[in-house]
DNA sequence: TTTTGAGTTGTTCGA
DNA sequence: GTCGAACAACTCAAA
C-alpha cells in the first residue's frame, strides 16, 4: 500500500523550526509538499499593504532557500486558496492538508470553509497553533466570557502556562520526508511572480534595517536578549536608544513564535524565573490580548468597541491628514516618527502612541484613517495589534486611554527624546537647532533660526494646530459623546 | 447578587 | 522646580 503525499500550507508561519503544523505533516507518513498561496481574495478588507508585501517577498525568498537546502521545493501559487488547494490535491493525489491557524475574521471564515470542503471530500485536514502562546478560546474569565482588560487577562494566562513549551520536532528529526520533484510539476511560480515589491523604489532603505526570514529573526532575538532585555523597562521608551526587540515583523510572519521566545528566555535564565513577569514578556502578552480581542470582537477592525464612539465628531481634514502622513505637522517628535515609518517600514512604540494621539486628538481625524496608513506602511502590520493600538489611542477600545489623556507632543519629545537625537535623525532640517528649541522650533527667535539654518514656515512648517486649542477642542468633542448627555 | 477595587504608556494646575 | 490632586464615568473581574 503506497502512502499518498500530504500538503503543508505555509501562511503566517514562515519558519522551519518549532513549526507544529509542519512537524505534524512530516510525521504523517506521506511525503510532504510545502506550498504557499497568495490569496488576496481571502483577506477581506485587509489585503496586505505595501510594506508588508515587501517583507513577505523577502521572507518567502528566504524560506524557499532554506527549504532548498533541506531538499524540498516550495510550491508558490496565486489565487483563491480553496481553488488552488483543490488543484494541488488533484495533481498530487494528496490525502491530507496541514496548516497553522490565523485569527483574522475573514481568514477564519475562509479557512473554515476550506476545512469542511476537504473533510467532505474524505481528506484529512489538521490545523495547529503556531502563532500564539494561548489561543483566543483557551482563555476566559470566571464567568466564561472573554477578557476586556489586559491585566486580569495576562494574569490568567500566566497562571496556566508551563515552564517550557514542548518543541515541535524539526524536519531532520522527522526523517525529512519531503516530496521530490521540480516546482513545474505543480506549475509553481517564482516568488518574483507574486509582484510583492513596490512599483516605486520607496523601500530603498528597508534592507538596511531588516533581515526578513527565520535566520534574521533568530539573530534578532539573540541580540535583543543578550543586550537590551535586561534594561528593557528602563530604555524601551527612548526612541534614540536600541531598547526594543524589533521582533514585531518576524513575529507577524511567524519567522519566530512567542513560544520560541518563551522557551529561549527560560533557557537563558534557568532557575531565575523573574523574566516571566518582565515588562518585555508583558508586551508579548499584549500581542496575545490583541488576538483574543480580535477573535471575540471581530467587528472592531472597523467599529469602535465602545459603542458611544459611533457618535464621535471626527473631522474630515485631508490637508491635516496629508501633513501627518508626510511628517510635516510642525511638531518635530510627530514628524520624526512619521518619517521613520516611511523610511524604514517601522516606528518605535513610543512614537506610535504619540503620532496616533496627535491624529485622533489634535487633528481629530478618525482612528480608522490612521489604522489604514499604518496598515500600508508598517512591515509589521498586524490586524489584531493594529486594531487594538488604534482603538486604545482613540479611547474607544479595550482598556482605552481615559478621555483626558491627550499627549502633549512637546512634553513627550522633551521627556523621551531629551537631547533631540531621535528628532534630528529623521527631521534633518532641524539638525542644527539648539536643544531648548528642538521640540518647539516655532519659538526660535529669528536670529537663532538663522544660525540653525532653518526658517520656520519655509524650510520646516509652523505647527498645523495649536496644542492648547486642539486639546480643548478634543476635550469638548469627548464631552459631547458622554452617556449622560451633559 | 452585590460590592469593591482597579484599570499600559498623561497633562495641567495650583500650592 | 517639585509635588499631589484633579481630570468622568464606566466597566470589568473577582470576592
Amino acid at each position: 500500500m503506497s502512502i499518498r503525499p500530504v500538503l503543508f500550507w505555509f501562511r503566517q508561519d514562515l519558519r522551519i523550526a518549532d513549526n507544529p503544523g509542519l512537524s505534524a505533516a512530516l510525521a504523517h507518513g506521506g511525503s510532504v509538499i510545502p506550498i504557499y498561496i497568495q490569496d488576496e481574495s481571502g483577506e477581506g478588507d485587509w489585503v496586505p499593504g505595501a510594506a508588508s508585501r515587501w517583507w513577505l517577498h523577502h521572507s518567502l525568498t528566504s524560506l524557499n532557500a532554506r527549504l532548498g537546502q533541506l531538499g524540498a521545493t516550495l510550491i508558490v501559487k496565486k489565487g483563491p486558496a480553496l481553488k488552488v488547494l483543490q488543484e494541488m490535491v488533484e495533481l498530487s493525489g494528496a490525502q491530507a492538508i496541514y496548516w497553522n491557524r490565523r485569527y483574522e475574521p475573514s481568514i477564519i471564515q475562509r479557512d473554515s470553509a476550506i476545512k469542511s470542503f476537504f473533510l467532505q471530500q474524505g481528506l484529512e485536514v489538521h490545523s495547529f497553533n503556531g502563532a500564539l502562546i494561548l489561543e483566543p478560546w483557551e482563555v476566559q474569565n470566571k464567568a466564561g466570557q472573554p477578557f476586556k482588560v489586559f491585566t486580569p487577562f495576562w494574569k490568567t494566562c500566566l497562571e496556566n502556562l508551563p515552564q517550557r513549551f514542548p518543541v515541535a520536532p524539526s524536519p531532520a528529526e522527522n526523517g525529512s520526508r519531503w516530496h521530490k520533484g521540480p516546482a513545474r510539476e505543480f506549475a509553481g511560480l517564482d516568488v518574483d511572480a507574486l509582484s510583492l515589491l513596490p512599483a516605486i523604489p520607496w523601500d530603498a532603505h528597508f534592507s538596511d534595517c531588516w533581515t526578513p526570514g527565520e535566520a534574521g529573526a533568530a539573530e534578532n532575538l539573540r541580540i535583543f536578549v543578550g543586550r537590551a532585555f535586561g534594561a528593557y523597562k528602563m530604555q524601551r521608551d527612548f526612541p534614540a536608544l536600541p531598547g526594543t526587540s524589533r521582533l514585531s515583523p518576524h513575529l507577524h510572519f511567524g519567522e519566530v513564535s512567542p513560544r520560541q521566545i518563551w522557551n529561549f528566555l527560560a533557557e537563558v535564565f534557568h532557575e531565575d524565573t523573574g523574566w516571566i513577569r518582565s515588562q518585555y514578556v508583558a508586551e508579548i502578552g499584549w500581542r496575545e490580548f490583541a488576538h483574543h480581542l480580535l477573535y471575540h470582537f471581530p467587528d472592531t477592525t472597523s467599529r469602535p468597541l465602545r459603542p458611544e464612539f459611533e457618535a464621535f465628531p471626527w473631522r474630515e481634514d485631508s490637508a491635516g491628514y496629508r501633513s501627518w502622513t508626510r511628517g510635516l505637522t510642525g511638531y518635530p517628535i510627530v514628524d520624526a516618527g512619521m518619517r521613520e515609518l516611511w523610511a524604514t517600514g517601522w516606528m518605535h512604540n513610543r512614537l506610535r502612541m504619540i503620532v496616533a494621539s496627535f491624529l485622533v486628538k489634535h487633528l481629530r481625524i478618525s482612528w480608522s484613517a490612521g489604522a489604514r496608513w499604518f496598515w500600508d506602511t508598517l512591515v509589521d502590520a498586524d490586524l489584531a495589534s493594529n486594531t487594538l493600538g488604534w482603538q486604545w489611542a482613540a479611547g474607544c477600545g479595550a482598556d482605552a486611554a481615559p478621555y483626558f489623556r491627550i499627549f502633549n507632543p512637546i512634553l513627550q519629545g522633551e521627556k523621551f527624546d531629551p537631547d533631540g537625537v531621535y528628532v534630528k535623525k529623521w527631521v534633518t532640517e532641524l539638525k542644527k537647532v539648539p536643544v531648548q528649541y528642538i521640540h518647539k522650533p516655532w519659538e526660535m527667535p529669528a536670529g537663532v533660526q538663522k544660525l540653525a539654518g532653518v526658517r520656520i514656515g519655509v524650510d520646516y512648517p509652523e505647527p498645523v494646530v495649536d496644542h492648547a486649542a486642539a486639546r480643548q477642542s478634543a476635550l469638548a468633542a469627548l464631552q459631547s459623546i458622554r452617556k449622560d448627555g451633559a
